[in-house]
DNA sequence: GCGCGCGCTTGATTCACATCAAGTCCACGG
DNA sequence: CCGTGGACTTGATGTGAATCAAGCGCGCGC
């Protein structure tokens, strides 16, 4: 584990308040590996054995029933996942694979768990981090039920644009079919949606996602889309 | 509050592990209150005082945007609610509400939350919760992607009738709209997801829920319903 | 025990999104 | 350069569930 990665992992909420002691175990039996693009990292239904902590690169995670695959989630440098499965110690209800070429630190779940009951601090950041997580996977329920295919994007791209900087532009860093998995959608009412955010303020060209204006974009979300004018029953 | 309902809490996965100081530390603040059905007990985005903790009756989480309204969840009896937000100190980001008549207990947040540095057992259960509804939120949200309105129906069925001790008949303690507000579809569709199952194991007469053959209801959410035969792509 | 109202059911229609089926664009190797 | 293939787009059609619109039945109060 490089110097560098250390320290980056330090910043980490999960690892910032945590003791020396424990940061110094959790390290002990850590170890990084780099993986090539669509390698397949943990498999749905398999007992954790690490906690992953992505430092480079992108991560999906999906679920597999019959022939249809869904996303879960997208993981962005310098996050865990799989953190509930670990500290559950149940088998993952997810699959993960390398979009991109990853860097990947693995700390044991032994370590992790053992550590957890002796540092205050440590449980504490688990506690926020999972609670976070529940908020988000709340968000994507509530978004998935209650919003149409452009505004589920609409909001995708508001969020993913705050979360890298709110630079009005970003670049997306895996296929767009991932995309549409991971919004609920095709890949073909991904691109019709896409057509469609042209007259609300986005401008989508290639890879390529520019924010023309914001306001209009966060009107799209919180009016019904087209349905603007209709008031439905409760 | 009564010490039944005080040994019935301590029962709770949450609290079985914790001290006795914490114990007695949390009670010290707590109170226990009745309310009649139908009673707004959270609403989002307000902030967490209390964890909450039902005793008796029937809690529905959700969340309204617009003028629609979606069921992220029920409560049951002996169950914390919220305690995601209480953790987190973040906003609410979802209402509750009573269902039926209802007895609740309220811990202070602030004392559940100065209690968690001092007790790692109590850190443990809270992380043990928050995983845990981590991943029944998880299963909800594939759920709802992978499966169709009379599968969502059989699974919630089978789920719930084993979570109420695998008898094999129960009874709802809610209105059918609710049910399938929960389930994320309409009562029309609920209605008609009904008579489909009628072929499939499972007797609904008013309230009254009967599975009458768990393989053929089981086999009903593993293929795909009436798309049976047919193969899809990935 | 008789009407009244509400929750639920049933049927007709509409709608959003999925599916199916060709394209088009572009990156890559020859 | 040109050809090939995979990702994405575009268009036509299909379908599950929502919506709209009546009916039905059951519990409740008088």
């Amino acid at each position: 584990m490089r110097p560098s990665d250390r320290d980056a992992v330090r910043q980490l909420p999960l690892f910032a308040r945590v003791g020396d002691e424990s940061f110094a175990a959790l390290c002990q039996g850590a170890l990084v590996q780099a993986f090539p693009s669509h390698v397949e990292l943990v498999r749905e239904g398999d007992l954790p054995d690490f906690l992953h902590v992505l430092l480079d690169g992108s991560v999906q995670l999906f679920s597999v029933r019959h022939e249809r695959e869904t996303t879960l989630g997208l993981v962005r440098p310098m996050a865990s996942f799989i953190l509930a499965a670990v500290a559950s110690e149940a088998p993952y209800l997810m699959s993960a694979r390398t979009l991109t070429p990853c860097r990947i630190l693995f700390i044991p779940a032994a370590t992790l768990r053992a550590r957890l009951a002796e540092d205050a601090a440590l449980a504490g950041a688990v506690i926020d981090e999972l609670a976070a997580r529940y908020r988000e996977l709340a968000g994507e329920l509530k978004a998935h039920r209650q919003r149409t295919v452009p505004q589920r994007l609409a909001q995708w791209i508001l969020a993913t644009d705050e979360q890298l900087g709110g630079a009005g532009r970003f670049r997306l860093a895996f296929e767009k079919r991932v995309l549409a998995s991971l919004l609920g959608m095709t890949p073909e009412n991904l691109s019709r949606a896409s057509i469609t955010l042209g007259d609300h303020g986005v401008r989508i060209s290639g890879r390529d996602i520019r924010i023309t204006n914001k306001g209009l974009l966060t009107q799209l979300i919180e009016n019904g889309g087209r349905a603007s004018t209709r008031t439905r029953r409760a």
